[in-house]
DNA sequence: ATTATCTATAGATCTATAGATAATGC
DNA sequence: ATTATCTATAGATCTATAGATAATGC
């Protein structure tokens, strides 16, 4: 109740966990920020040694924060998770409806393109611990703003949160390989997309069924 | 001359060299089956004695046949392209340019996804040796097609060869992770892509110029 | 006789931990 | 006193090769 910002303050994802002496703060942030280059360099099976080397911290101190890799991974996905998530609000707020679908759409696949290890780590996560799911912070936003973009007659009527939710991470693909730098041009296949998804530019129904 | 098929018979890539003894062919045959069904498990880091040991064949002789991993991958790379190359000659001869154009992304990415080691396998082949671009096989038939479905007026006309290859990527990318059969609705996400490509459906030119 | 394969192994990583040493915070 | 870090190392892979053994083809 004293406390200037709150009594039981919400732990922050990816920020160390309150409660530990401030050198062991100071350490899980740097291997969080350093494992966090180096995976988008080397992908989900980066090394730890060298992650540990770039913290200037021995291998025993990352394990120390992080009983294996996979809770490493974890904890850079729920980091990278909590920076995003303020989008959904913005997108809902949007005074027309297919303007904050595209917008939505347009800041997931920038976050992925932005930050090329997040794809590895959402392979990995799934992966090695398939209840795991907690892209469904992402996902409830994105189907309410299906909705209304269909309700508007903006958006075709055949398509489905799992539809839209693989088409972010093609576009989110866009940042494999070809080394850094190689995405500049994905708004332009985020064009294509977009022109594919518009209610009136339907050709031919999709096949199958609208999955999720 | 006196050989049933001809003198001087040009080598299938992916098959084994000639002038082998037969044993060996054998031995090459069996490995590249298995490196394809190991690469497609575990992507292009694939562990080589695990391919080894399911030809039934020890770790040596795998480096008798390939120098090291990225010989490996080019031979697995360099057979799955003789077995699609075909498919150009039929999207050109195709009656409509659309159609023809369609037909082809749709065989590319079918190529992609049927065989999810090929992403892997040319993103280690495009990191490992940048100068090598064997993918021009496929591109310069693409790039005709692209230009007779603009002529047409039914391609839109600001997407270029490095759009559609993108494009072909990012739908083959779906074959990731998500475990084998998880790439079932592929053809959703295309036909997106396909109604997003027609000129008739452009609202907002692409951002850029069209590289390639 | 030649060519190919196999066993065994060296050297390089990598994951993960034990036990000694050092830094913090009450 | 407690908590955290470090060095060192065990055990598991993996890449690649040397040298002995086996299979082929003329």
């Amino acid at each position: 109740m004293s406390s200037s910002d709150g009594a039981a303050r919400a732990r922050r994802p990816g920020s160390a966990p309150p409660g530990r002496r401030k050198d062991a703060q100071r350490n899980y942030d740097r291997l969080l920020l350093e494992a966090r280059r180096v995976v988008a360099e080397q992908g989900s099976a980066a090394s730890l040694e060298e992650i540990a080397r770039r913290s200037e911290l021995g291998i025993a101190t990352l394990y120390r924060h992080f009983p294996n890799r996979t809770e490493l991974l974890r904890a850079l996905y729920e980091q990278a998770l909590a920076e995003v998530e303020a989008a959904a609000s913005d997108a809902l707020a949007a005074p027309n409806a297919w303007q904050g679908l595209a917008g939505y759409v347009e800041r997931l696949a920038a976050w992925l393109i932005d930050d090329p290890g997040l794809l590895p780590i959402i392979e990995h996560l799934g992966a090695a611990e398939p209840e795991y799911r907690p892209g469904g912070t992402l996902e409830r936003p994105l189907a309410e703003l299906i909705a209304r973009a269909q309700a508007a007659g903006e958006l075709r009527p055949d398509v489905g949160v799992a539809d839209l939710t693989r088409l972010i991470a093609m576009l989110g693909g866009l940042s494999r390989g070809r080394g850094p730098g190689a995405a500049r041009s994905w708004r332009r296949e985020l064009g294509v997309v977009l022109d594919g998804l518009r209610a009136e530019n339907v050709r031919n129904p999709l096949p199958g069924e609208p999955a999720g």
